[in-house]
DNA sequence: CATGAATGAGAATTCATTCAT
DNA sequence: CATGAATGAATTCTCATTCAT
């Protein structure tokens, strides 16, 4: 535990840990404050309420998830360069923590619909990055112009989602990394403009 | 457990109905007792639990989902046309129920690890369906022969599943079954053996 | 404890006892729930919550002290006969159960605004039973004609109660009753046409 | 506990005006140290804990109103115009500063017995001018001689009490201190001698 | 088979008070 | 003297499940 960090800092990897190790349902205000060496009162000085920790936690970790993959593919000038850089960082990202992956792509689904809502508006400018990559793919020729963009995006997504979601149910059996290329060459192949 | 009784069917659509309407964890067992007819303790002569209930509810609706869309492909020849029908079934039976597309594809995944685990299960025929496409396409050579199995399978149910999820949560404000012919498009690139 | 009772007075019966010994604040639904025999989620089957257990209460003792009250005046025909018989039988009710004495003049004044207005609700038909005397010996002419009602009502009313509270604080030490004749005779003269 | 401070003050002031707007139980600490401008810490320099703030209170407007009510009738040698005086003072002040009527007639009584019976050491001296008005009474003859004083006591300070109780909570709607004449009247004649 | 009254475990949150600075 | 961040004890209510009828 890092007691220079502030306590807000503290509770959230203290809840990342907990859920991951407990689930969602397993817990509980108590056991995220215990983990965090706080108070359980110390909490509700810093979130309003339990959900708010939950929120804050994918605010924070989705923000610095979306934030880095933006910043990596500002360095390509290409939409296929761009996209094989946003898949490699997304699946690098959660593999490297996998605390992380167990909370974002199984915990936090248990979650009611008003916490859902919530962290569909953190992914929005995940999604916004997705859909940069596709414009800059039609304007270069790469991709097919008349591309419904919504439905490729939800096809991107939703295959890397997939794909995640069933490497850490599968307990990370296999290199999530190593999937790249192939898929990659996929999304490219149902995209592109011949 | 009696599945042949009528009680049986009766409970599990109304609970589809209770859950749809109150949301999953708006949904309790009284208020399921209430909406079938039948009393509380009622419940507990066709259901071992609360749980068992949900797992027979996506056994039944997912049975009979699956069972349709097998027999339908069975029709073609070509496992392009079989992707075709597979996507258009998948969306056509979700559309035309939509009690049944909140309560799968929103509600049911707010319930524990254990539910979501055998609704896994109940999901392996209909993976198995995909794969069966996949490896025609295959041996016909429409597809690449190298693809990774596990990869393309989660590359086409994570597309088509986020794409019914968008359209159940923007209030189904669109015609789902539209889309069929620009995602079967894109996923025949993805997959061409060229 | 009485089995035959419905669950709703044992619990209510259980509530007096309850406060009278362990005070408003010291009086948890568990304990009350233990005193009546019954599960906490029993309390919850027969009252909404726990404000309510303590209307209740006061409606079920109220109304049948202020029915007794009623009742025992309609005996008399003189408005100061009908007095004297409305405080003997106020205080000789109080006196004859102390724990309900208790209850009302001293725990559940501690309770919230909402409830303490619930409770004047419950109080309006003796406060009628009041002004109905009042008015009697207004037109039998025993009292003076242009008595404020709310006021002398108030003051009926303000006297009786003070008088309980002290012998409540003071744990009895005297007879209530005892005291009838001369506060009869003071409230009497106070209101008197001549 | 330092009385002559200006935060001594500062403090019971804020307590006065929270507790008014915000009723007893939305009174917190934390609430009366921001109105008093001071750290939540600063409180318990100046008062051994919270009900200590609610006893200095009464203790503080209730001395400064009974020494006022002391005062005023002492001008006067007969006891009837002594209990005209304190009828009158009594409603003039409650009627000048509703806040504190608010807190005095509504509020502090919802607090545990603990802080009732030290309200009631306070009013103590109040009873005791009561008391001396009856004493002067009889030894003037203007009233019975064989008069219960407890029992007067309690029927002069319940009529008061109840009749300004009422009028708070009916939001003034009145002028209480047209009452006055007639209380007074009605209370004389109770006590009278013939 | 069917009923539904009764059970009782389990958890988020508030707020008076402390004490290191 | 003054601060205010931190503490942690304490309690209502829900709801899946049982079982006597």
């Amino acid at each position: 535990m890092n007691n220079q960090k502030p306590k807000y800092h503290q509770i959230i990897e203290a809840a990342v840990k907990v859920i991951a190790e407990n689930g969602y349902h397993g817990s509980q205000v108590s056991k995220i404050a215990k983990e965090a060496n706080v108070a359980d009162g110390t909490i509700y000085l810093y979130f309003k309420n339990k959900e708010h920790i939950l929120v804050s936690l994918f605010e924070e970790k989705m923000g610095e998830f979306i934030e880095r993959i933006a910043k990596a593919i500002e360095g390509s000038d290409s939409a296929s360069d761009q996209l094989y850089t946003l898949i490699e960082m997304h699946f690098r990202q959660l593999s490297s923590d996998y605390y992380l992956a167990i909370v974002t792509q199984l915990e936090l689904r248990q979650s009611n619909i008003s916490l859902r809502l919530q962290i569909n508006q953190v992914l929005k400018p995940y999604l916004k990055v997705i859909d940069g990559i596709i414009q800059k793919g039609i304007d270069q020729h790469q991709f097919k112009e008349d591309l419904n963009m919504p439905l490729v995006r939800q096809m991107i997504f939703g295959t890397l989602d997939e794909i995640v979601t069933n490497w850490v149910m599968k307990e990370q059996k296999y290199t999530l990394v190593d999937m790249v290329p192939e898929i990659h060459r996929m999304l490219v192949s149902a995209l592109a403009s011949k």
